[in-house]
DNA sequence: CGTTAGCTACTTCACGTGTAGTAGATAAGA
DNA sequence: TCTTATCTACTACACGTGAAGTAGCTAACG
């Protein structure tokens, strides 16, 4: 599984949410004052396609139409398995972090409850 | 509050685990298989300097001694912070993706649900 | 006191990432 | 059909980061 940048995994973020896009749909779910230039978001299409993490699945007009081929969860995965790395690969210190912060509130943690015990029902 | 790279914030993990130390045992806290080499470990710890997150304390023999300027915790919010602004800055799909992989237990759950009742006692 | 092991200060380098420009192809409207 | 807007393909570049080498200073040991 590859590793995406930041500005890489806003541009799957766009192709997440909207299925299939082209660049022009991509560069525009960004707000205006972070919009990067088009060929910037091109840039970032060509080089996820060369890691295999986009593909084009046809053109309209003279525009190409792309889709992802990773996964969100996979790729967040990712994303979450470097941070916990970090963090000695214990969730305890970034919970921690979290509460401290006031980002995880008793609401949160309610529904992260019900989850595990949803995926223990699962799989056991 | 400046962001640290993934080695300079390990370089700091060493800081803040022995509290003042050489550019020698900064380095030694690296385990045999992954250990850069000392100058590599120094060129961090410049960086680290230039960037005011750590300083020296002494000198012992012809050797500097170091100590962290910025707390650990406040460099694990800032981690932590860039972390969300990609989950969209909710903490609940990072608790999911949590959950998924199995690094998420209900000890740990019920450790955060006991912090943030903690927390909210001291300041309501 | 001289030699050597270790440390500092500085330099170098390659790669990833964000950023964007340009030239030429293409499509769509006048 | 001609012109213009848009898109593609390619190129360029600066900065951060990880990695380490070198020259020269320093201290400690024989």
């Amino acid at each position: 599984m590859v590793r995406l940048s930041k500005l890489e995994l806003q541009v799957m973020e766009a192709l997440w949410t909207l299925g299939r896009a082209s660049v022009r749909e991509i560069q525009e779910t960004f707000a205006e004052k972070v919009r990067p230039a088009y060929t910037t978001v091109q840039t970032m299409v060509y080089r996820l396609e060369v890691k295999q993490a986009v593909r084009r699945v046809k053109k309209i007009g003279n525009a190409h139409v792309f889709e992802a081929v990773i996964s969100r969860s996979s790729a967040q995965r990712r994303v979450v398995d470097d941070l916990l790395a970090f963090f000695g690969g214990r969730s305890q210190p970034l919970m921690a972090q979290l509460v401290e912060s006031g980002h995880l509130t008793l609401d949160d943690v309610k529904e992260a409850e019900k989850l595990i015990r949803r995926q223990k029902a699962v799989k056991p």
